[in-house]
DNA sequence: TCCATCATGTTTGCACCGCTTACATTAGTC
DNA sequence: GACTAATGTAAGCGGTGCAAACATGATGGA
């Protein structure tokens, strides 16, 4: 692919330590993802990948800006622009089974104290909590829609981690869509009386 | 204290260990948590601390635990058995304001991918999971409680990680309390119309 | 009282890790 | 075709988790 032959050099070595750190998470979990494994995977000598990337920090950032646009990917392909609680609830379901398809890499987008300075990432993470908020905000024009964006993103946060945590029944996938829908529709259902929400 | 002078043993090296362990979190976070540095800390050699836990994911397990209970003490110094809304709003707040006071602490409690057969985390977890369902079904008896004490669950553990990943307005105890009574009053309201809540 | 036992420390050592420095190779550029 | 910069390698430092093998001393039975 991206290897040219076996030449001194790799060709797309920056490219290839994402994919292989995105191996290494979902193989072994955070813990097994290191520079040097990422370099051994990638076939490469144990510091070639720190010309691409300066430290461990960097290239988890990477692995989280990548992780942030494929939640928002996944958000839109569960509903483009949903403007029903029902649309909304698919959106939120779609949220918390990111995170229980791909637990690790959602640790390393949320779990972790993060470098707050590293661009990819507050860029990646302000689209997504925007998206959530315009989300919301078409959904149903409450009074403090800010207060109510926040309200729903945390508690659909919130089911994910505890979800991820065990500490929720996630035995199947209708179990969890049930708990998301069932929890969105109360907190829409409070702030927008008028509005149908399927249960 | 309850070092034995300075003898051959340390007297008691398992709650040293404890001790300078959360010490450990406080100052440098979860990364500056090794076993060594904790037996540099209790002033023993480098392998004492296997005779007390097996390893590093044992500690932590010990500390895990320690939090659990502490933030139990929290919650329930902030209202012992509350009925009123308000006074869960009250215990919700001293949730998260528990997750900003003790990051490290929080994070280690519920945002690694722990060990699910350690006997302390799962009786201390279990005992907070409990805890909650018990409040919520005390303020207000739901057609499904189950599923309201969950949801509220999930929004405060949620606005807690969304604090703590700067992704929401923590300057002050004010604008974090506001948000979070906003929250709750509003997931309550929508089960149980009949309830006042204040803002 | 003496001494055997055993919990609790220490020492040594291995493999791995992040990261730095110095050096090697090669792709482009004039 | 030589110069330069980008990109790779090799060697090495201090740190880590963890496993043996060994040392110490508190404890309890003879």
């Amino acid at each position: 692919m991206s290897r040219a032959s076996d030449s001194y050099h790799h060709g797309d070595l920056r490219a290839a330590c994402l994919r292989a750190a995105r191996e290494l998470l979902e193989e072994d979990g955070s813990a097994g993802l290191s520079l040097r494994a990422v370099a051994r995977r990638a076939g490469v000598s144990a510091t070639a990948p720190y010309r691409h990337y300066p430290d461990r920090e960097a290239l988890l950032s990477a692995v989280a800006a990548e992780g942030y646009r494929e939640l928002a990917a996944d958000l839109t392909a569960a509903h483009p622009s949903p403007t029903t609680p029902d649309e909304l609830a698919a959106v939120a379901v779609a949220y918390v089974r990111f995170a229980l398809d791909h637990p690790a890499m959602f640790r390393v987008m949320f779990a972790e104290p993060c470098d707050p300075t590293n661009e990819d990432r507050v860029a990646a993470t302000a689209a997504i909590s925007q998206y959530v908020r315009d989300i919301v905000r078409g959904v149903l024009p409450a009074a403090d829609p800010e207060a109510l964006s926040t309200a729903v993103w945390a508690l659909v946060h919130g089911l994910a981690f505890l979800h991820l945590d065990g500490k929720l029944d996630a035995s199947t996938p209708e179990a969890v869509s049930g708990q998301v829908r069932g929890a969105v529709a109360a907190m829409l259902a409070a702030t927008a009386p008028s509005a149908q929400v399927g249960a």
